[in-house]
RNA sequence: GGCUCCGUAGCCAAGUGGCUAAGGCAGCGGAUUGCAAAUCCGCCAUCGUGGGUUCAACUCCCACCGGAGCCUCCA
């Protein structure tokens, strides 16, 4: 059977563990989704990311892969949003969950088999509460359905945390519930809400149940692989366990993989966390309280008005967004802003120069799978037979990269791999003077293209090299090459008028004209603008 | 207050109880070039601080300093 040595980071022992599938040859993931109430922004995009990575690799690898993302499009989030901008819920989401999938494919994310959305699975949701009613794991109270946490002596494992310390004070429904910590399976709905029939009232699902339910139903009851970003450990990655093993007596997942978030990298050296509720003002005399919570945290959200990711892809494009995801381990918190995504960038034109120098050398397309196919599966692959020290170094790189892979998914180190592969690919193509046409033999050539083809192979399962980049469209630097033309002109043309040369002033300026820009002349000089039309 | 995680060159970032601590960006020197760009070669870190364990630690343990996250909705 498929034989691995794949091994995993579980948050669930804190530990990496061999990597072993329920069933022989098949794994099955789920990665939790967004709640559609408003624009992806980027730190949406990590998961996604790293789970695609991941399925690439294991179908790699061998595995028959299923991976769900489900899509929350219910919750009060939703109702508050579509109120403010006078939609109903479900125009809401539908229009923000084409957002979303729209961004993930601007990365490539194309490996993803279901996206259930919670509103297509009611009847799925309301069955999974019955069962855990039954089973004495649940209890309604005034048209709510509560998890009792007290019957589950397990519950806080995997966020490590003691029964008494959870959900402070339980919140407004406290009255309803047993004891604070215990979650809404079910929220009964007040007149206007959006709601659903049950046999607790009309009402609609708490948060956690739809992963429970929506899970078990395409997954099962045990699954492989489950995956969300490291806020989701607590309260929703306890809350879906503690569920789903409550309610079928068997552990709900073998992996928890869990990614790091993002930040913002210009807003770092503020003061303390926006939870930091103990610690005393008097240590933090220039902040006001009230700003407390926002100016300290460099945490991206939507609420601090985090998004315009599709401006960000346009921009960057979509592939150099996902290398700079992946040039991180998963796990740690990534530093995001324009520069960072910038080197990423210029580190990413390199292998792009290679496969046009591969390209204009052999004539054939590297991004055709049928002049250049990458393995599809690790043993397909032959390693080419030469004595040649800059091809066998690349054969030797693809096994490196390969095991940094294995090792719980470190595509950090991986990329490290791809950039030393380019280097021999170009020093090999410099060594044999490729170039020239007359140098060109049968057999070298075929070195070329079979080193090019692992480069292909490895980009793969990153996803990437896999269609040829589109350019981007500001941030390449035209804007400061224009400005700096621009005042180039300027200077020129304010020199001539110094002079008196206005037949060169006036040909400047009618020249510029033509082309579309205007010139302003004012006290302080003279400014510029683009002229539509 | 409770619970996690992190601190590696100017910047970003892998990694390991003991071989020369990946790679990228930037920089410097060289080859190449009419010049440049690109490409190649070379240079550029003793791993936050202080202890401890060990024959041996950047890697394990403790303390401290600094940073981040979760404990409320959050990918």
């Amino acid at each position: 059977m498929t034989t691995n040595t794949i091994r995993i980071y579980n948050t669930l022992s804190k530990n990496k563990e061999p990597f072993q599938t329920l069933q022989p040859g098949k794994v099955g993931m789920y990665l939790c989704g967004p709640t559609v109430y408003a624009e992806a922004h980027i730190g949406h995009m990590v998961g996604p990311v790293i789970f695609d990575t991941i399925k690439r690799f294991l179908a790699y690898c061998g595995f028959e892969v299923t991976w769900v993302v489900n899509i929350t499009d219910v919750d009060d989030k939703l109702i508050n949003r579509s109120r403010e901008k006078g939609i109903s819920m479900f125009q809401l989401a539908t229009a923000m969950t084409a957002d979303y999938l729209a961004n993930l494919q601007s990365l490539g994310v194309d490996q993803i088999d279901h996206l259930p959305r919670a509103t297509d699975n009611m009847d799925e949701i309301i069955k999974f509460v019955q069962e855990l009613i039954a089973l004495d794991f649940a209890y309604a109270s005034g048209g709510d359905v509560y998890f009792d946490v007290l019957k589950d002596n397990e519950y806080g494992r995997l966020s490590n945390r003691s029964v008494d310390s959870q959900q402070g004070d339980g919140g407004d429904q406290a009255s309803r519930k047993r004891s604070p910590g215990d979650f809404a399976l079910w929220k009964s709905a007040k007149p206007d809400e959006p709601s659903w029939e049950s046999p607790w009232g009309l009402g609609r699902p708490g948060w956690h149940i739809e992963c429970s339910a929506m899970s078990r139903r395409i997954l099962g009851k045990t699954f492989d692989i489950h995956g969300g970003g490291l806020d989701l450990v607590f309260p929703h990655h306890e809350n879906e366990l503690a569920q789903s093993r409550c309610c079928h007596g068997q552990p709900m997942v073998t992996y928890w993989l869990h990614n790091g978030l993002m930040q913002a990298a210009d807003a770092k050296g503020k003061v303390g966390g926006k939870n930091d509720r103990d610690q005393t003002q008097a240590e933090l005399p220039a902040i006001p309280p009230a700003d407390k919570a926002d100016s300290a945290s460099t945490k991206i959200s939507r609420s601090k008005g985090a998004g315009g990711l599709a401006q960000l892809i346009e921009r960057h494009t979509g592939e150099r967004i996902r290398f700079f995801l992946l040039r991180s381990h998963y796990r740690s918190t990534t530093l995001f802003g324009e520069e960072p995504l910038a080197e990423a960038g210029a580190s990413l034109e390199a292998f792009y120069r290679l496969i046009q120098r591969f390209e204009r050398i052999t004539g054939l397309k590297f991004y055709d799978a049928t002049e250049l196919p990458s393995n599809k599966h690790s043993s397909t692959f032959v390693a080419p037979t030469t004595k040649n020290d800059a091809i066998n170094e690349v054969v030797r790189l693809r096994e490196s990269f390969l095991t940094k892979m294995d090792d719980d998914f470190n595509t950090g180190g991986a990329t490290g791999d791809l950039f030393e592969i380019a280097r021999s690919m170009n020093r090999f193509i410099d060594a044999e003077q490729l170039e020239e046409t007359a140098k060109r033999t049968p057999e070298n050539t075929a070195l070329l293209v079979s080193g090019m083809s692992i480069l292909k192979e490895l980009g793969a399962i990153l996803g990437i090299f896999i269609k040829p980049p589109k350019q981007s469209n500001n941030n390449d630097g035209t804007a400061e090459i224009l400005e700096g033309l621009m005042q180039l002109l300027i200077q020129v043309r304010a020199e001539a008028r110094v002079k008196r040369d206005f037949a060169m002033s006036d040909s400047v300026r009618n020249g510029l004209t033509k082309v579309g820009i205007a010139l302003q002349d004012g006290k302080e000089g003279t400014t510029w603008s683009i002229n539509k039309d």
